[in-house]
Order: C-alpha cells, then sequence, then structure tokens
DNA sequence: CGTACACCCTGGCCGC
DNA sequence: TGCGGCCAGGGTGTAC
C-alpha cells in the first residue's frame, strides 16, 4: 500500500499517542507476515518506552528505551490504527487480519492489520540501525540532501535499466513507489522506457525537483487513500485527487495544449501510466 | 555481475 | 447472484 508519503503520515498520526508511553502488552495473532517475527519479540518490547517515532525509505522505525528500534514495512495493505480507551476498532478492517496488537500505558492500543500479509516487522539495536538487512544498502531520502542529478548520474552510469525500473529501485532513491513514479515521470516529461544513462543532466535536474515536489505535496496532503490506506488516526489522504497519469488510462491528458490520453503500459510487472505526446 | 521474473496473500471489481 | 479472471500502493529470492 503505502509509499513514504503514506508512511510519513502514518508516522506523524502516531507519534502523539505514542511518544513517550510504555508498551505495557504485546501481542502477535499468528508467528509470521511476509517473514517470522524475530525471536521473542512480545517480550522484547513489553515493558520498553516509546522515545521518537522516525521513518526511512517506507519503514516506519519506532525507538525504544531497550536501544532496540522496531522497524515495521506495511507492505500493500498493511495499516496501523489507534484506538482509544473504550474505542472500537475501525469497521472498515476485517479483525481477522489484526496481527499485531500494542496496549499502552496511556490505554490506548495500536492495532496492526493487514490483510495481504506483505508488510513485516523487526527489531534492530538502534545505535547499528543501519546494519540492518532491510535498511542496509537504501538509497537517499527523496527529500534529503544526498538525492541529487549528480548522484543519479554516478550510480546510473553502467545501468541499463528504464528510468522507470531506476526510479523503483530502492537502492537509488529510498521510499519511492509506483504511483509516485508515474507522477514524477509525468511531470518532469520523461518517458518511463527511455534509458535512464541517457538521461542529460539537465533532464536529471528536472526530474530530481519533481520528485522532491511530488513526495512532499503528497505529505502535505496526507498521503493517497486508494482502497483501504487511512492515516493511524483514521483520516484519509486526498492527494489522489491531484494523480496527473496515475489510474487514468484512456482519459484526457491534463497539460494545457495537449489532446492526447494517457496510456498504460506492463514494465517490469507494474502498470506505467503515462502521456504518449508530453513524455519523450 | 546485472536484469527479469515468479512469488508471497487477500480482496475488490469487472464481465459473462 | 455467482463465479472466474484480472488487478492492486512492495520486496525478496531465484534463474538466467
Amino acid at each position: 500500500m503505502p509509499e513514504l508519503p503514506e508512511v510519513e503520515t502514518v508516522r506523524t498520526g502516531l507519534a502523539p499517542v505514542m511518544e513517550g508511553v510504555k508498551i505495557s502488552a504485546a501481542k502477535i495473532n499468528r508467528p509470521n507476515l511476509r517473514f517470522a517475527f524475530p525471536p521473542d519479540f512480545c517480550q522484547r518490547i513489553t515493558g520498553a518506552n516509546v522515545l521518537r517515532l522516525h521513518r526511512r525509505a517506507k519503514y516506519l522505525l519506532i525507538g525504544l528505551s531497550t536501544d532496540e528500534t522496531l522497524i515495521a514495512h506495511l507492505g500493500m495493505s498493511g495499516r496501523f490504527s489507534i484506538i482509544a480507551p473504550g474505542a472500537e476498532p475501525p469497521a472498515d478492517t476485517n479483525p481477522a487480519h489484526d496481527h499485531v496488537i500494542f496496549s499502552l500505558s496511556n490505554q490506548h492500543r495500536i492495532i496492526y492489520n493487514d490483510p495481504r500479509r506483505f508488510g513485516f516487522m523487526d527489531l534492530a539495536p538502534s545505535h547499528a540501525l543501519e546494519a540492518n538487512r532491510f535498511l542496509a544498502g537504501l538509497g537517499p531520502e527523496p527529500l534529503g540532501n544526498h538525492f541529487s542529478s549528480q548522484w543519479l548520474k554516478e550510480i546510473l552510469a553502467g545501468k541499463s535499466q528504464n528510468i522507470k525500473a531506476a526510479l523503483l529501485d530502492q537502492r537509488i532513491v529510498a521510499g519511492l513507489g509506483n504511483i509516485y513514479v508515474c507522477e514524477a515521470l509525468f511531470r518532469a516529461a520523461i518517458h518511463p522506457k527511455t534509458l535512464a544513462k541517457r538521461i542529460s543532466e539537465q533532464r536529471l535536474d528536472k526530474l530530481v525537483s519533481t520528485v522532491r515536489d511530488v513526495i512532499a505535496k503528497a505529505i502535505e496532503a496526507g498521503g493517497s487513500t486508494l482502497r483501504d490506506y487511512a492515516a493511524a488516526d483514521g483520516a484519509l489522504g486526498y492527494f489522489q485527487h491531484r494523480f496527473a497519469v496515475y489510474g487514468r488510462e484512456n482519459q484526457p491528458c491534463l497539460n494545457e495544449n495537449c489532446t492526447s490520453t494517457i496510456k498504460r503500459i506492463v514494465q517490469s510487472g507494474r502498470s506505467s501510466f503515462y502521456c504518449p505526446h508530453c513524455q519523450k
């Protein structure tokens, strides 16, 4: 489900309820999501105080007073819900998929629900997070200073990949998914099939700024709600209303003076949406 | 080595 | 209304 803006929205929703609060109990309802939970998962987090919530790429990072960090990935359909004291879980989630339940010392519960179970959780030492198998090797954050046209030029050299696949590669830039790659390429007027290493530095500059812009705007909008995504407080994102190409096959291109319609092709097994007239 | 593809899983939607 | 087929925001392991 969630790409970087959705995970960031989840983080800002969970932080006020979790930060500075003790995890009084934890329960997992199945031994594994996508992967097995780390050994003694519940035992290791029970009694810990939550320090700060962070995010890296599409990973939610929950720093604990035990000097361990809980790493959570929401896969395609993962959702955290905050249940206030006496309140009921959201009616639109199937309780059969409530896989992890955290009980907090402030009487709130946090439920992790994930029908497809593509999400997963891990624990890693907070002082050596970058060595964790999921976090090691991630590329720069799209909103950070290390993501630049110089970096792209460097890392794309020698690769024979189209730009769509390159931007989905988390080692090249961390946190983009199918939606925001499609949107960024449209705004940068780059055809998704373009061989990445052949894009000029000037066009890479434009691409870097459109990636930054689309991600920043999506975070401001609270992410995109397509099917079941909602922030932890239940709020719906609304960036989906600003999609220029994603999910708009056969609909008119929104650029002024363009009479073309949006096309859909499949690249590396996923849909790419683009305007054949505006993106070269 | 890099790239391509199958696969993990459920649910919603579409067409018949 | 029921059912099969297709599609979905991701990441990994394996095969070339």
